[in-house]
DNA sequence: TGTTAGCACTCTCACGAGTCGAGTGCTAAC
DNA sequence: GTTAGCACTCGACTCGTGAGAGTGCTAACA
């Protein structure tokens, strides 16, 4: 069977209507919408044939039809308009993301909570991630007798910071002296080089070698990126407004993969990909079988990236999901660039 | 009408009952009861006299009674019988914090797993703040050309930072200079008598001018303490499974305050007591209505202080959750002392 | 005087029958 | 190819009923 252009009109139709009104929409429905000049029977006959062809389901007999998750992967990709976002939403990411807050915790934290305030969604913004990251400066800022946050400047201006025992009774002097040969000796490097490197090093310089041995811990913690990305969520509670969601037990197993940083991670993932759709079942979290993912990616740089994603219902306004994530992305992609550069 | 120990004694039960199940309690439930050696008759009038004095309350006529929020009250006041942590719980506890990630974020996200876990309630656990905190130390670390990492030692060995942006061409070891030139002149002093000071010696600086408005604003800035104190939640979707969230639209109003810091603070807010029980209404929540509140705090040396906060419904296991909390305060004060004296 | 058995009463909850309405599929006519 | 007509289906809602749990009251008992 031909899918026709009528066809695609009055599947567009339902997917628009089911997305507003999450009822099952019947035949007279689509017939009464201006500019389909179509009888009921009519729509109702080319309604049977989307419904073979797997585009459409039906609840039960007497109800209207639903789109399957097939429909709704035909409608990102070919059939939805996509649209710029007006004016009124970009000033406000604008005047959210305004204030110089400088520390990406913030940015990111904010950067959820407006992504999921204008999309009435659940928003996932993880922090900035490099893939080739390279070591600037190491340094050592004295804190009590016994310990010192080390913290590493990297090439793309991001910041890792973390407290380390010393040896008692280095002075500032002495750490900064370290400082300064530990600089010199790494800058340039990746951080996996670096950690190599630090091994032969440490030996060398006998009375340090328990430092070293620290800051090589540091440094494997941080190569292991994911577990010290930031990662915000925001508008947890957004979801249970909608009628989806009016089981209390379906809410409660959906929140509680919302706290696993791991199952957020996996959702994030985007491949390297600018835009990312998922839908339904292709998601792969039983729990999200009737959620849909659109993530999307800012930059720093050449090689730092972050994502931000959007869980809605499969029902979720793919459209206004997508400019706002795209103004999102280069909204933030700036206000991180401009500060570190 | 007097209280008598008898009147204790079933009311005690009553309570007993209804946090377990959830369910109105009937006079043959207590009744049947061991222990109590009395026909569900008896129970009843005594039961009617409670209801007056208003310590219970009746949905409807014929179904049983349920403790008032007063009940609780005195529950948690007198009748409670305070354990201790088995041995098993403890075990657990210490598992999950003894990764010694020195980090105060992680510590205080693991402290919120693992109480609402151990709860089955949502935990709410605070960063530490000083009451008297005294400048140790100002360091300038370079991270890009014309912006460098400010970090604040405190007296108290707690750490803040923030990035600031510094004269172009300012190299490692003019920042080093300065840093030393700060700490000298700041040492001793409290965040408000240093934002004063640093007023004067900016004016005298000249060229540093800029630099110095922008350490002053970063102490501001930590003088509001709460904006930057760092707050993790536990466990938002273990509410969910009690009836008394069955309904949506209270869940996600709940769900809806824990998404505000703001609202989360006030909750906290311990007024420095050790232990804090607050009881539905005693919450001025509206949606916190039918939620008691238990906080307790945590210690770091002599003046600073965090809190914890477990949130469940009126109902809650108070002595469980005193217990765990009382535990994990020590488990916390131990853990973070240790890693900063 | 305190305790208990007995009993009528109340109210919720679960169940089933009946009705309504939205929507379908099919057929026949245009 | 399109449409009107019609019988049919199925969920949602309403109403009535009966069971069950629990109460309050009264009268009897120790």
């Amino acid at each position: 069977m031909k899918i026709d252009d009528r066809k695609y009109m009055i599947l567009q139709a339902i997917i628009d209507d089911y997305i507003m009104t999450a009822v099952p929409v019947g035949s007279r429905t689509i017939s009464r919408k201006s500019g389909v000049g179509f009888s009921p029977a009519t729509i109702r006959n080319e309604m049977s044939d989307l419904e073979e062809l797997g585009y459409l389901d039906q609840p039960h007999t007497s109800a209207g039809r639903i789109p399957s998750a097939k429909a709704y992967r035909l409608y990102v990709d070919q059939l939805m308009k996509h649209t710029e976002l007006n004016e009124e939403d970009t000033r406000r990411i604008q005047e959210h993301l305004n204030k110089r807050t400088a520390q990406v915790e913030e940015v990111i934290r904010q950067a959820a909570m407006v992504l999921s305030d204008m999309t009435r969604y659940t928003a996932v913004v993880s922090g900035p991630t490099a893939k080739e990251i390279t070591i600037k400066r190491l340094q050592l800022v004295p804190v009590t007798d016994s310990a010192a946050l080390l913290i590493i400047v990297t090439s793309t201006g991001m910041l890792k910071e973390k407290l380390i025992p010393v040896p008692e009774g280095a002075d500032a002097d002495q750490l900064y002296g370290l400082s300064k040969l530990l600089t010199e000796s790494m800058a340039g490097k990746s951080l996996s080089e670096a950690r190599e490197q630090l091994g032969n090093f440490g030996t060398k310089l006998g009375q340090h070698r328990e430092l070293m041995s620290s800051v090589i811990d540091v440094l494997d913690n941080q190569l292991d990126g994911d577990a010290s990305t930031p990662l915000m969520v925001g508008g947890r509670s957004n979801l249970l407004s909608y009628p989806e969601y009016s089981d209390v037990e379906k809410a409660r197993s959906f929140l509680a993969v919302l706290e696993s940083r791991e199952k957020l991670g996996t959702l994030l993932r985007g491949n390297g990909v600018e835009f990312t759709v998922r839908i339904g079942p292709e998601i792969d979290i039983p729990e999200f079988a009737d959620c849909s993912v659109v993530t999307a990616s800012y930059h720093i740089g050449k090689d730092t990236t972050g994502t931000m994603g959007i869980i809605g219902p499969t029902r979720m306004d793919y459209a206004r999901v997508m400019s706002v994530l795209n103004y999102m992305g280069k909204a933030i992609s700036d206000l991180l660039s401009g500060d570190r550069e």
